[in-house]
DNA sequence: AATTGCTTACGAACAAAATCGTAGAAATGG
DNA sequence: CCATTTCTACGATTTTGTTCGTAAGCAATT
């Protein structure tokens, strides 16, 4: 292993890293496509990132064809937990459920949803 | 009304930002004392940050007095609510409940704090 | 009045991220 | 076989955020 780091994708970059755990794989020409539909940037812009990605360890590729093949190098879960701890930290104080509560009471779920977390709750309960 | 754009704090206007809220109001000198038991910087940086923060109008300052009274010109709520929905946005497919999952599966709460989630999960299915 | 200590202001340096232009290699198709 | 397209690589530039040194003002103290 070379260097394990804490990885802390930008912005730009977790915008890319959302294609490729959609996709799976993709080459650059198709993440810009995608990107495009909602951003404005030039293809040179893409790829630059991508290969500071790769640098950076955030995704692999498969360059045995003249096209590269880009994956993504870690899990959306992982990321996700990285990023709602940081602002659990830098912007609840800590506390988990005060975060818990501002997503609920701003983005309401649907009763599926609501039954979903109350089932987690209810495990959470008996511990 | 000047300008009513965007406010999206930095990572380092965030730690100035939660001194604010925190106090109600402060000095460079109060926000550097507590920065710096965590975090190792100079007193021009603070100061210079918190002179930024008021350009962009984060922050509003009385002036009055030679040392200057500082205050968060964005509320807690509003910034928390910015960034949980970017979150939600960016990680989470727009799905509020998976960061709920997510921030519930990770830090579990104690037994208080669930029955608070609890209530407000009731509420919500009543509607 | 000079010294000391605290304040703001301001510019400069530095670092990280994002953007783009250009060059050259490889494939495509007249 | 040449022209066109489509890649990658790479460096230059721009933008944004962070850090700090220095100067100048003001007040208290000697």
């Amino acid at each position: 292993m070379a260097n394990a780091k804490i990885l802390r994708p930008t912005e730009s970059e977790l915008e890319i890293l959302r294609v490729l755990w959609d996709k799976g794989h993709a080459t650059v020409r198709e993440v810009h496509e995608i990107l495009c539909e909602h951003k404005d940037a030039g293809y040179t812009t893409t790829l630059k990132l991508m290969q500071i990605m790769f640098e950076k360890g955030i995704v692999k590729r498969d360059d045995s064809s003249k096209t590269h093949i880009y994956r993504a190098n870690i899990t959306r879960e992982n990321t996700q937990q990285q990023f709602v701890g940081k602002m659990i930290h830098s912007l609840f104080g800590g506390s988990s459920t005060q975060l818990v509560m501002q997503a609920l009471g701003n983005h309401v779920p649907n009763q599926e949803e609501l039954a979903e977390i109350q089932k987690l709750l209810d495990n959470l309960k008996k511990q």
